[in-house]
DNA sequence: AATGAATGAGTCTTCATTCAT
DNA sequence: AATGAATGAAGACTCATTCAT
């Protein structure tokens, strides 16, 4: 992951790989068997981590449903996240996900579990206040919203700043209940 | 483009393009010079060819400043954008904006003219209901929504239809003014 | 010629040498059919050139022979001829003649008739000092001096400098009939 | 250095030189790095082998010294060195040093030794002959003669023999004390 | 006669993978 | 289990030559 956000996707060889890693280049083979794998492997572990860090939040049972849905927000746009290298890994994977079987099962997963998660706290929000939404709906928009900011503010960070991004997902978890 | 939507954008070698548009070789070299010229010619293409189909409805003086926003909503996910190879096209290119200096320079230009046309619609829209609204924000927020859904559907269609799509930008219009 | 001074025969492509020339990239085929043609014939211009320069300074009956070899090694060790691009072209021409039987016919003759010429001249001086030389070797003698003496002062002008270039072949002269 | 005596500087392509070498087209990008950085270790190498092979000869101690000068040409022009293809290299080499800073720097190098070494041996015969010599120029002119006879014959050995090219450089030691 | 767009063989180089140690 | 030398297919790019205009 080091090495995609150094060098870019193409740009991340085995080669450049086991120097950053400081390991010999027979390890990855006898390891990971191909790179694909590795690759695998990777973008297996940046998921998890993704997740640890933010979706956990969303299944603590006694905390205000809305107040779960603004700390993840401000996770998501944090600073320990919100980096262009690190956004950088992520949009690296984006560009092989539909070249490989294996990705595109990961990514699917991933991103189920999340929508899913979004639209629990919708809804108890909606339960909590009594008024209902269409809790699928928001957690597709707010998915896609972050992602989206995701996006664009690596490919350009001066279009926006990490202040605007926040807001602007904060804004659809509010409007939402409007 | 067709190359890096059927290989992705480290599939695209100049072999394949070659074979795909019929055409010779040395041709490539003859007229673009280099592969990043030719790349960064087809991004500069791709950007004009969007930009004529959807914000130029924008600029429509004569047109409800609302229904501009969805018309240009429903081009972006209508049968002619929304297909997942032509989505493929622009994740192809994410990818490597950010090792590119031309092409990084193009993406800012697309992305700043893009905001700004869609922050003066919201104003329009705004002062002709007498209701104050924070236009950049929401200019930023959908234009950062639709990538979104587009880099989610195309990577897995299974999780929303572009029905899904489509409602998500619309809601994010209506409820701007909310 | 011109080309291959700057570019290293090497580097001296067809398209280069067009540049150089200001002329079409089709007119070089369209005059000499093949790149070969036109190198061997900027060969014998070469070789034309400093055949005018200088041999013919050796075929002026009515001087003193040995003052006729002294103006021609002050030619070949001048400001027209030793300077590093113009020794360039010789050494450029030199590793491919090998390669090409045209050439090396250019080269054969081109040395028959100037070691002959020196030969003649050193004939001259021995008989106007009644003293026998074997004139052929110090002919042989002569020529390679002078090219060796233009290789290695090509290749690295600080190891010495022009006039002891100059100075080493007037002492051979002189030392021929010590 | 084999390629390059057999295809000339231009044609020791690396698939050349591989299948001369019997080796795999990736091993010398493996060890080299760069074909720059594998003609520099040829050169560097030619380099060495020559300079075992005469050069030392001079430095011989105990040893008459006008004799060492003619044992080292005795080298220069005996069948282990003056064959077609060997000199056939250096000339090789020669056209491309201009082009090179490393190639530069080491040809500089085994000039200034070589040239100090006859410069030595030159003052070494001095010295016991009690007859002052201009030994520099001495140095210089032995060397350029050489080159310029392997030059010369290399390109064409119809020109003059071996004999006679021995000769000229065992006249020249000669006459320096005539 | 002159042009330059087009060609494709050939160049160096990169790189995932293999395999003897 | 771990290494890294070796491989060779594939990459981008160069260039002499061709040919329709």
């Amino acid at each position: 992951m080091r090495s995609i956000a150094k060098y870019g996707y193409a740009g991340a060889t085995i080669g450049r790989i086991c120097a950053e890693a400081q390991v010999s280049r027979g390890l990855i083979n006898h390891h990971f068997g191909t790179k694909e794998e590795l690759i695998r492997q990777a973008y297996r572990d940046l998921c998890e981590e993704w997740t640890l860090q933010t979706r956990d939040l969303l299944l603590e049972a006694d905390r205000d449903p809305e107040e779960k849905l603004r700390a993840m927000v401000r996770v998501n746009f944090g600073p320990g996240v919100f980096k262009q290298d690190h956004l950088g890994i992520w949009i690296g994977f984006w560009s092989v996900i539909g070249k490989s079987a294996g990705l595109k099962k990961l990514n699917r997963e991933l991103y189920k579990q999340d929508r899913d998660a979004y639209q629990r706290t919708f809804d108890e929000i909606a339960r909590k206040r009594g008024k209902p939404v269409d809790s699928r709906r928001a957690a597709i928009s707010l998915s896609a919203l972050m992602d989206g900011l995701w996006l664009q503010w690596c490919l350009d960070p001066e279009g926006f700043t990490p202040k605007d991004a926040e807001a602007a997902c904060m804004d659809l978890v509010t409007r939402v209940f409007a």
